[in-house]
DNA sequence: TACCTGATGTTATAATATAACAGTTTTAAA
DNA sequence: TTTAAAACTGTTATATTATAACATCAGGTA
């Protein structure tokens, strides 16, 4: 079971290990690991759930951060760039990778209602549309899976 | 072959037939076919090409229609609830829905450059998804996949 | 008539995102 | 060790996408 999504986990071990991934990135890559990436980092990895560019940039703010909104997407998309973070495109928001290191077009279930994501290595969930794209002699570059719908938390609240 | 997307196809008839599926759809379900709704749909099916609620708005505007925000998104929205579009996660944009009346969960490829838009019947390509999904006790309700990349025409003009 | 529903018109504003440029720090070349 | 280039941060302004809220109108029907 990965460190994601619905199931319960070592999450002080999950944040741990995703920072220290992400320093040892910098430094093999000549990037800096500066307090502002590693909070926004530390933004998102506090759970397992989408976070808006202006949610990120409301704690900052109330860190003392500088908080203009190019702040908050320099950041994110440093992030995204270097595959420590992914946007969802169906929330326009963003979260934490949970497959830091691995090559992978991840796919998301995603919670309507808690904004909850788990992260899966969509081998082959993206395979059909492969097979269309070379058909059609498309070259695909990159790709967005989601799936909407409720984790179980959430309907037990609904309808228990 | 569908009739979308990167292939030719005979584009007169496929806009007469949306658009007489429209109005039936409308006639059996006691909804109104008016020329807003009618128009909109119909600036949509004009390309295969995803188009922004604003780049339909000024379409309006210049043909003497109404064309407050709320009008582009009301008529586009109606048409996505009733399976006559879809809306492109990826570019926050629109195209015509090119299976009219199955029950799908769509597919797209969808180019980089030229935004043009070919829509598949995603059968197989949710269903690894789907597997995770019942792992994880959860409920999908809907879903977007979306490749991005480039079409063979604008990979010619880019690299001949 | 009076009421209800569905559709449209309009104003205002919210939410998301980026362009552009100034300043600072670090690195590295000359 | 100056100088230049690159990487990073700070800030202003603005672009783009989307919705809330309410007024109006047209048609059907109790």
């Amino acid at each position: 079971m990965p460190n994601s999504g619905f199931h319960h986990h070592d999450h002080f071990k999950c944040v741990e290990e995703a920072l220290q991934a992400l320093q040892a990135h910098c430094g093999a890559q000549g990037l800096k690991f500066t307090p502002l990436r590693k909070r926004v980092f530390e933004i998102l990895l506090e759970e397992h759930k989408a976070l808006g560019a202006y949610d990120i940039l409301a704690r900052l703010r109330a860190e003392g951060f500088s908080a203009q909104p190019p702040v908050a997407y320099r950041h994110l998309d440093f992030l995204v760039a270097n595959g420590f973070a992914h946007k969802i495109e169906r929330l326009n928001a963003f979260i934490a990778c949970t497959h830091i290191g691995a090559v992978h077009d991840p796919a998301f279930l995603i919670c309507r209602e808690c904004r909850t994501v788990s992260e899966t290595m969509s081998d082959s969930s993206i395979l059909a549309l492969h097979h269309k794209a070379s058909d059609a002699d498309f070259q695909i570059e990159d790709s967005v899976v989601e799936a909407i719908g409720t984790c179980p938390d959430c309907r037990q609240i609904v309808a228990p």
